[in-house]
DNA sequence: AGGTTGATTGTAAACGTTTACAATCGCACA
DNA sequence: TGTGCGATTGTAAACGTTTACAATCAACCT
């Protein structure tokens, strides 16, 4: 209070205009002369309101410029209207648009998206989950199978629909929509062995909590197993031996030049590399250019996801195709669908090993 | 109820247990023998509760997976504790990068971070906003100084801290975080200009409502404009005109291709070439080289931002370097800060030419 | 011993919606 | 002219926190 104003008129009269707190629910029922459970339901189910009525609420909210409270609306009836999604990075066009693609869905369905990255961090993605219960999220997607164990108790818990984005494992984990990144990488190398090659390495993404990048080994290793073929990997049990053909990188460039580059020093070096993703692939394709070492002549490549990169690439990229945007989509329907009451299904999104111009066979048949 | 249910001891055991619904801070209350006021505060000023009341309240908290509830505290204490972001689109690694660098920050404050992609369309923008102050964010982070004229207001009446990143134009965008995109161009420009080119054509983005994409060409005619030299720009008026050296082009290698076959099939072309963004300048570099234009020998380019790619490229990308992370992370400090009660200035991020192997004197000098 | 003071805790009123439930209205029908 | 019924509207109690304010308590003065 101002000790110095001298009556109420002046006493109100602020310094600017006071702050005139946003309209509410009660603010505009009693513009429109109506109850608030009357405006409530003219916003949500207007079918139950008398079309004369409705107009009047409808233009007394437009006047107020009235925007319902969130908070208040999810208090009370349980439903935030927002669901959640947890990547490992979003900077990596891969998850980038998985991420855009379920904005887009779920924003059409009327949700909201929080957002967050783990970082390819267990206990990260499980305190990001706690702290989006909290906020309320109605469902998650999450990327990948491997989690905390905590992770599923307290989605269970609290009731949110969530959804294992990037593989496909119905048996571990029932809610899942993606590609079996094992099967992929075994086409890919039965590709490269159906080209005569026998000596084949591989660029992998980290798999410590990852396993779209360990399951993509993992077929690679069926794939030579079934040809009789071993893949050295020394790398395993005594670190980055030389000799090793199975090598792991993170998802850059420079990091993939590295790695690649342990691959080629060795006295016996692979003809053919199956790669990670399109990231190390590239990277890989680099290294072998900066060497002297021709591809697809004297080494043949093969990458993951195609990026768009992979097409631009001299030479274009051999690489498995799994449309992203469509796996984003259909993770946010499953939840979306699991939120209106179905319990849909797993569902398996296609992958396809597109063949251009990185893969030839060996040197020496 | 079930009717057939004979007592109350049968009544109560449900079919299976029933639905725990999740702890309160009543519960909590309840089970640390403390009023709900004390538990509160035990989480949201420690320093006013007493030692042991506040273990014994931590202690029942952890018991029974306690989870507050934000949605009520958003409405009590008027603070949601979520601040949005709303970029153009997400599937573009400037942008991706950009919210992941805002993500991360945000998260380590303590929010949560509400995301949406507008499409480079000015009404969605303001009508994602609309409904994010509606979901109760604190703040919010734009992309550009372009929007919908009702958005400023919409920001102001709600009292939302805001910031613009992307540019920098305090004139018009007091809050604003980002570089001169004129500027840059024009260094750029000059560049090629001291270089010897004087026919100079660009690839730009796609201006409408893209204060960005059109600061860029406006930096550019102004570097020639300074030297006394014109860009042929029949485009803004007849279309896409033979002849015209000014091309617009959406953000894909493909469409970038297809912009730049126009530029190349003139009887007379430039001898340089300035580009929106490091994919445009990447799908002019494909397509000068499948057409036989050797770059930088009869054809210089550069590119901006500085996107990994470009610097992989063959030859390398001569471009604009800025850091969209720190850019992101500046703007999410702005508004960090105003939110914290300061009122933080405008930041202007630098930007750098990084000169590399697509730019060349022109062939004739 | 009585009084102050500061630290700690409890009480209860918001916050802005949704939604049972009750009340009312208009109308067809007997 | 009642009666009953469906459609529409209002009343008021949640929803789970925060927070002003009051109450209590222990310690310390005088």
């Amino acid at each position: 209070m101002n000790p110095g104003a001298s009556g109420p008129a002046l006493a109100s009269a602020a310094p600017t205009v006071a702050t005139p707190r946003s309209a509410t629910l009660h603010d505009v029922a009693r513009a429109a002369g109506v109850s608030t459970a009357t405006v409530s339901r003219a916003f949500n189910r207007p079918d139950t309101v008398r079309e004369s009525l409705r107009q009047r609420v409808q233009a007394a909210a437009a006047e107020l410029r009235y925007i319902p409270n969130d908070a208040a609306r999810a208090l009370a009836s349980h439903r935030s209207r927002v669901i959640g999604a947890i990547v490992p990075t979003i900077d990596n066009a891969i998850f980038a648009q998985g991420v855009a693609a379920i904005q887009a869905r779920v924003e059409a369905a009327g949700y909201g998206l929080l957002l967050a990255a783990c970082d390819y961090d267990l206990a990260r993605e499980l305190a990001q989950a706690r702290t989006m219960v909290g906020r309320g999220i109605e469902g998650l997607v999450l990327v990948g199978t491997r989690h905390h164990p905590a992770l599923r108790d307290l989605l269970r818990e609290h009731r949110i629909a969530y959804v294992c984005q990037g593989a496909f494992a119905p048996a571990e984990e029932p809610a899942c929509v993606g590609f079996d990144n094992r099967r992929a990488a075994y086409v890919a190398t039965r590709y490269l062995l159906e080209l005569g090659h026998r000596r084949i390495g591989m660029v992998a993404g980290i798999r410590k909590d990852n396993d779209r990048a360990a399951g993509r080994v993992e077929g690679m290793r069926l794939a030579m197993a079934e040809a009789c073929l071993a893949l050295p990997d020394a790398a395993e049990t005594t670190g980055q031996a030389p000799g090793s053909w199975l090598v792991e990188s993170a998802y850059s460039y420079e990091a993939a030049r590295l790695a690649t580059r342990r691959l080629l020093v060795g006295t016996c070096r692979p003809t053919a590399v199956v790669c990670g993703n399109d990231i190390l692939a590239l990277g890989a394709l680099r290294e072998c250019q900066a060497r002297g070492v021709d591809v697809p002549g004297q080494m043949s490549i093969v990458g993951f996801d195609d990026l768009a990169p992979a097409r631009q690439a001299t030479p274009a990229l051999t690489t498995i195709r799994v449309s992203t945007t469509q796996m984003g989509e259909a993770a946010a329907d499953y939840v979306l669908a699991a939120l209106a009451g179905g319990s849909p299904p797993a569902v398996e999104i296609p992958f396809k090993l597109v063949i251009r111009a990185s893969t030839a066979p060996p040197p020496s048949v």
